[in-house]
DNA sequence: TGATTTATGTATCGAATGATACAGAAAGGA
DNA sequence: TCCTTTCTGTATCATTCGATACATAAATCA
């Protein structure tokens, strides 16, 4: 159970939220091994020891992105009583967190990397698997609200979670060209516009 | 007048169309200069001779599609009578150009480059720009709305043209994952159905 | 025809890429 | 203390990157 051999020198969990950052605000492709190595303030074969190779060390980064910094935007989508309100929470949260000073702007998620044929195929498939998923997490939410008799059951959930997660999509561009929060917030509003229309009977 | 030397033996704009694809589904940074030149079937002097080096061409290969492709999107915004099927229109081209099964799903200007500070910033910015001027071209169409009494005065217009750009967007992600002509262009309908909310008074 | 100009094809440039070989250092086990 | 195990630092691997040098080919001009 020891370990046996010469410790490690570094936090490991500490280097990859540093990869991390280099991953969300860089995105896939356009990060090197060196910027890597450079931000965790390691050696290229401790990296590789630790984490494998860059596709791995990604995987790994994902999942802390995901554990910490998407944990309060989907959090929200199911603590609210009512849809509507989980919803209106979840676009805010959105915003708040893609307009964080102290972090990347946009989403790891969204904007990691979009182009399908290179050597990253399987990274790229791993985000979009992702994306996928949130999709599916914002339709599980709206079933529920039609089984809570909030949204109508003519309601097309797919159609409505595909909206919402097409604007989330969207509002990681906008605020890595600059948007402000209040611009951000302000878009989430107008999403919410539609709410009424959307999850009416027809 | 007459050109003088050896003439091309290549069509300049066939080429450039062919670049145009290429950056187009890759992105500027995936995209290789060896992946340029078998697809435009030239030698690289020949295209360093023809258009500048890459980021040169990837410019070159933008305006060409903000020519071909962004046309048919962007007349549609102002051929229409009224601001709302202006829109409406804007959204359904949107939808079909992002669809169209013989080019690459959603749009060069929002999926060329994301991330700002490798050595591909003059790219971002230019990228930047386009899609910044895209929602400005949104918000004017908006303001003509409030001039004919159709939208009224008291409606945030920079509010609402972030919202339908973010949208945009949005829907070059989704298309990129695959989604169907008709799933976006319920997308677009879904976004539709918050302009009443949005260009009422207050 | 000879001179000039421009384009093409081959071959290659230096730099950067992701990834390792290798030797030495630092721990536990016997 | 000696052996095994694991990690670190240097140095480097083969490949690919964007971009050119150079010689040759094909056109116009005089």
């Amino acid at each position: 159970m020891s370990q046996r051999g010469r410790p490690r020198t570094f936090d490991s969990d500490a280097a990859l939220r540093r990869a991390m950052l280099v991953f969300w605000e860089k995105g896939y492709e356009a990060t090197s091994m060196a910027d890597l190595t450079a931000a965790m303030q390691i050696g290229a074969p401790s990296l590789y020891a630790a984490f494998g190779n860059k596709a791995d060390l990604f995987a790994a980064a994902l999942k802390t992105y995901k554990a910490e910094i998407g944990l309060e935007i989907w959090n929200a989508l199911s603590k609210a009583v009512t849809a509507r309100q989980a919803f209106a929470d979840f676009l805010q949260q959105t915003a708040l967190a893609y307009a964080q000073p102290d972090t990347p702007r946009g989403c790891m998620i969204a904007l990691g990397v979009l182009n399908g044929d290179t050597d990253a195929v399987s990274t790229c498939e791993l985000l979009r698997h992702c994306r996928l998923e949130n999709a599916t997490l914002l339709r599980a939410r709206l079933e529920e609200g039609v089984r809570d008799g909030e949204i109508a059951p003519t309601a097309d959930c797919q159609k409505i979670a595909d909206f919402y997660a097409t604007v989330q999509h969207g509002m990681s561009i906008t605020a890595r060209d600059g948007a402000t929060l209040a611009s951000l917030q302000s878009t989430a509003d107008a999403a919410m516009a539609a709410w009424d229309a959307l999850t009416a009977p027809r």
